[in-house]
DNA sequence: GTGAAAGCGCTAACAG
DNA sequence: CTGTTAGCGCTTTCAC
């Protein structure tokens, strides 16, 4: 079907391997022979086929990533920033969506493999297995805030503990006093660790907070106008005035159940949500939320994995002390830290409904 | 490195050609060497080459996918779609990001053809020409307003024209006189045609607006809310007193600008957006906005797709007349209409800011 | 039923 | 400098 380099060895009058050479300017040919091949390649429209390359040299020059959900925004915008990375790099990008299922993930895990992508960035709907990662033979490098690190894969996140933290902090800071969690997918990592340092800040205050104001579920606008309509329907002295939304989605939900059941984000009820997506900013908005720097986590990731398969494809004898230190590096810096953005949603002055 | 086939032929005794045969389930394999190939299979952890195979099958199960922008939410919702149809289907998916530019939207197109996608999507960023895309040996369905059908190339889309029309239509009907237009990129056929709407209407009602009504910038807020500072700083009399917006970003940079300078969103300036972003429908933000049908669009792309790899997967003669006849149908019905969502940005009685 | 052999498009020694 | 010969891992005739 399409033109191979048979077939321009056949009409340049060349032996295949010499038209190979050529196009892959590799030394030791005739500059005329060059330039003939060459032309006859472009006359005849020639594009090598990389999967025939591949075969080959064992290199795909593709990765691989894997999200929970690219319908929300956190997904959509960290893939923006991964594909630019590959671009730069020249990688193409196979991707693939989890939907929170740890069972499917590990599906696309295996038909990650079998394309032979040089490598797996993975945002794991789970908290992860790294042993169970290590059977895959291709480098993987995690976003997770796990600590472990062994084996072909590494591990780059945010710190969300601190994160949850700093959050729940402020939200008695501005004098809430209930604060309830509003947490994500039940199984997310990020989720978990969130609610974690929120846990931490209500024990140091030492409030005893209802089970209730602990619940998690989709990370969506309905799911969270959902749940905080349900809190916001107890006693009004028992039930929570703040809510702490693992991410803004959720804080945007519970924006509308506050305002919908006539009290006022903010001077009523406090809302911080975490992401800062760009419409938490809007002068409509102004939500208080936990920027997530985005940008820089892609990036540590993609970096982690481009080392990975350096180390990989080059020597196997010098790669590791190369590793211990750089893994030495890792450890010291590998957690980024996400920070409050302070908003309206969290002025108990505030005037505007 | 990875188990292949020789080895479990190696290590069950069987040839491999046999192997190959068992593991794909050909038929006239005895029960017993079936059973005992897909125990070793198993037990050895072996997964099947895909790029081995591709390069005998010539079909790779890849769909590749060119955006202009994977940070704006139009797009990420429709990756979102695709790819759960991709999912569905078996297929994976390659992702392009073009960022509105030809050139390197076209070499994005030659990396896909290399790669041996069995298909392509693409939403350009630039009107198309098709003869251009027909030279690439692969079905692709594009996603745009335009009307050629040939070769290889189908067309789905939306039609933003009459979306242009009934935006406008629209503030005229509710009371503003001097609407404004702020376009996206400058070579976005959308954009263009929906500006193209926008003027039918303005010639209809017989109004004589600047050319400085008409502007086209980056498909973001900041773009929207620096072109209507701008437009805004004209004289009250003369000055737009509504904002037709080429996507909701720039309808919200827009919000933004005109609660700044004190006028009101609605009563004094009216905005009407287009895409209908999740956030588009908040309480705080309540934009009126053109709703384009997104899972359908994508629905249409990936059929008319799979409906093209069919035809040219199976035979070549009897392709003439299916096409002919299918090419009649899409005619028919290709242009997805959106629809107007009416809130409260374009209410002239409008009491909150 | 199963094995041997050819070949998908390309790269990489090894000879000339 | 260029041609010949092997494969990369797998599917697919074609024999036995």
């Amino acid at each position: 079907m399409a033109v191979t380099i048979k077939d321009i060895a056949k009409r340049s009058g060349y032996s295949f391997a010499t038209v190979s050479r050529a196009l892959n300017d590799r030394y030791g040919i005739d500059p005329k022979t060059l330039k003939k091949i060459k032309a006859v390649a472009e006359e005849m429209g020639y594009r090598p086929n990389q999967i025939a390359k591949s075969l080959v040299s064992r290199k795909t020059k593709t990765i691989g990533l894997i999200v929970p959900d690219l319908a929300n925004p956190f997904f959509s915008t960290l893939l923006f920033h991964i594909k630019s990375l590959a671009d730069a790099a020249d990688y193409s990008l196979l991707i693939c969506m989890s939907a929170w299922d740890p069972a499917k993930e590990e599906h696309e895990l295996k038909l990650l493999f079998e394309r032979r992508c040089d490598g797996i960035l993975l945002y794991p709907s789970d908290p992860i297995d790294a042993k169970a990662l290590d059977l895959y033979k291709i480098p993987i490098c995690v976003f997770t805030d796990q600590e472990d690190d062994r084996g072909q894969v590494f591990f780059v996140g945010i710190d969300n503990e601190y994160g949850g933290e700093i959050a729940t902090q402020h939200l008695f800071d501005q004098g809430y006093k209930r604060p309830a969690f509003l947490g994500g997918n039940q199984h997310s990592a990020s989720s978990i660790a969130r609610c974690r340092g929120y846990e931490n800040i209500c024990n140091k205050q030492k409030v005893n907070l209802p089970e209730a104001f602990i619940s998690t579920g989709a990370f969506t606008i309905d799911s969270g106008y959902d749940r905080a309509r349900t809190l916001l329907a107890m006693e009004p002295d028992i039930r929570p005035d703040a809510f702490f939304c693992a991410n803004d989605l959720i804080a945007m939900g519970a924006m509308e159940a506050v305002t919908l059941d006539g009290l006022r984000v903010g001077a009523d009820i406090g809302i911080v949500g975490v992401d800062n997506v760009i419409y938490a900013g809007l002068p409509q908005i102004r939500l208080t939320t936990m920027d997530i720097p985005l940008a820089e986590l892609a990036k540590r990731g993609w970096l982690e994995l481009m080392d990975l398969l350096a180390e990989n494809g080059d020597k196997k004898e010098t790669s590791d002390e190369k590793k211990a230190s750089s893994s030495e590096e890792k450890q010291a810096n590998s957690l980024l830290e996400p920070t409050l953005v302070i908003r309206e949603t969290t002025d108990k002055s505030r005037r505007k409904k």
